[in-house]
DNA sequence: CGAAGATACCTCGGGTTCGATGTATAACGG
DNA sequence: CCGTTATACATCGAACCCGAGGTATCTTCG
């Protein structure tokens, strides 16, 4: 997820580490806050695979920056990563939006379709929060205003989110024709 | 987020292993799914730390199982974990639904209150995914109609969520007069 | 001029997570 | 009776993440 946000702000424009970690917590950092500890080792692990080169600049303001640039492999690496992501990318709300974020990438809208063809398929599948054995539980059936609230605002969201695929796989085909 | 809900699902009864994950499974495995090899090392972390007490009994249907169940120093740290969240319990998702799960355990309704009104103060703080400087950006002024699906979809949980917020608390603060 | 704060990057250690793999037992279908 | 599936638990190594702490420069305010 973090490397797939690094890898996103870099596809549009070089930055330095400093300015992608503010991007970084706009994007997620109200959710979940990216430490610097963290950031910078994966900038390194992109580094060392090839994906981004770096190139040290004096500080425009303060001490020297390093000016990061994705390659022709991180280029393609984003596109791959965006076009066939793992299942936790289509089933975790956190790292799905962040793969959303940078979609517009892919360019083809077949492809894009495709990748919002495999959320639908998973929000459409039955799912619950809560069992009685096998059947799942409606917000109804619970006693537990808490656990209450977990299906409403999950119904609410599944909601939004199946209208929107809907409307924007639509406008998607229609380009395609 | 992994171990409360160890002690959330302990809490009600004792379960072995093997139960307790397909508990966890159905509860969070659809979005987040939990590896055995995260769980039991798990396990054994809250044994060490005398949050729970494990019992062999033989398999009911297969191999020896190993029966948990809370201490009183368990109970005591789940309802001090629910009463006293950390940040990240608050505002991600993932770890804020695990936490209503098992908020019922938390028997003053006062502390209850107090921790609905923590995410309700999160929710409440104007925040977007996406900033022009320091302006966050709302649908309408993107083009990307990914990232407008972003904030369509975050919109529509957010209302939802605080309309049950504030329904929920009413009925709280009612419980306490 | 000196303290505070923002900019800008880095390392280390401890802890968590996961995939792969291993070990048993019991039930069930063919 | 044998392979598959489900039950039931465990270990190992690699990777990842975070908090704490460190280094250095420049601006701003008193």
């Amino acid at each position: 997820m973090l490397e797939l946000a690094i890898l996103g702000f870099l596809y549009d424009a070089p930055l330095h580490g400093y300015v992608l970690r503010r991007h970084i917590a706009a994007l997620t950092g109200h959710v979940r806050p990216v430490a610097e500890s963290t950031l910078y080792p994966a900038i390194k692990r992109l580094e060392k695979a090839g994906l981004l080169a770096r190139a040290t600049e004096p500080g425009a303001v303060a001490a020297p920056r390093h000016v990061l640039t994705l390659t022709e492999e991180g280029r393609q690496e984003l596109r791959r990563r965006l076009a066939d992501p793992g299942q936790r990318e289509i089933t975790d709300e956190n790292h799905w939006f962040t793969l959303l974020a940078f979609l517009r990438h892919l360019d083809d809208p077949a492809a894009q379709a495709a990748v919002l063809r495999r959320r639908l398929a998973f929000l459409e599948e039955p799912a619950s929060f809560f069992y009685d054995g096998d059947r799942p539980l409606a917000a109804e059936e619970l006693d537990d205003p808490f656990r209450r609230g977990v299906l409403k605002i999950a119904r609410a969201t599944s909601r939004a989110e199946l209208a929107w695929l809907r409307d924007t796989l639509a406008s998607l085909e229609a380009v395609g024709r």
